[in-house]
Parts: structure tokens; sequence; C-alpha cells
DNA sequence: GTGTTGACGTTCC
DNA sequence: CGGAACGCCAACA
């Protein structure tokens, strides 16, 4: 029997399907991965990922409140990330947030309304 | 094998 | 809207 594939590659997979010009949430693509509620293993995945080659476009990946997160120990690559999504068409809120009622990804499904009206975005 | 940490999310105040 | 607490799972010491 063949060793089924990690989470991990799941994860990947599905980040790369992220369009150019918008972003998906962690918690989305932990759902889409079949991790639901397991968003900290993504962001851990994420974190597995060479993000200097970007193999996996990581900086569309953002938090559930449309901000680039990180760690401080990730060496301020977060205004690497801040800047390859604004190079995407992406706008920053004055706050430094991203309007996800705009740019959230929506996969090819008619989950998105499920999506927004769950989230229910403030 | 146990304890702590972590690119998060949700709920409660 | 901001801060605090709990949950969830995997990797690391």
């Amino acid at each position: 029997m063949t060793k089924e594939a990690t989470s991990y590659d799941r994860i990947y997979e599905i980040v790369r399907q992220i369009p150019r010009g918008y972003v998906a949430t962690y918690g989305q693509i932990a759902e889409l991965a079949n991790l639901a509620r397991k968003a900290r293993v993504v962001g851990y995945a994420l974190y597995r990922v060479d993000m200097q080659s970007l193999d996996v476009p990581w900086q569309r990946v953002v938090n559930a409140k449309g901000e680039i997160s990180l760690s401080p120990l990730r060496f301020g690559t977060d205004y690497l990330q801040r800047s390859l999504l604004e190079a995407e068409g992406i706008i920053f809120s004055p706050t430094g947030k991203i309007d996800l009622r705009k740019y959230l990804w929506k996969p090819d499904l008619g989950w998105a309304v499920t999506s927004a009206d769950h989230h229910n975005i403030k």
C-alpha cells in the first residue's frame, strides 16, 4: 500500500492553485486540505516551505484578519510578502490589512457564498 | 514519552 | 475593535 501523501503535500497543492491577485486564509486552506480547524498545521506546513524559491506561493496565504502573519523570527519577510502581493494588484488598507471581501480566493465551488456567510466579515 | 512552541481560528468580554 | 483564553495538531528539545 502506498504511503498516503502527507497533509502538507495537500496543502502545498492547494496553495499553488491560488490565482494571481488573490489571497486565501489559513482556515480556508485547511478546510480544502481536509484539515478543518487545523489552521496551525497549515501555518507550520508553510513554515517548512522554502520561501526563497517560492516553490509555493505562500505569499498569498494570510490569516483570517486579512493581515500578513509571520513570526519575527522570519527576519522581516513580511515586507517581502507585502511587496509581492502589491505587485499582484492587491491593495493594502491603511492599517495594513487586505480587503478579503474583494481579494479572497474562491475555489471552483459554490462554497464562496457559504464562506462569506460563514465568516461573517465585519 | 512528555512538555513546549507555533505563518491560526474562534469565542467571550 | 482590542485583548485574553481555549482548541487543534505536528514538529522539536
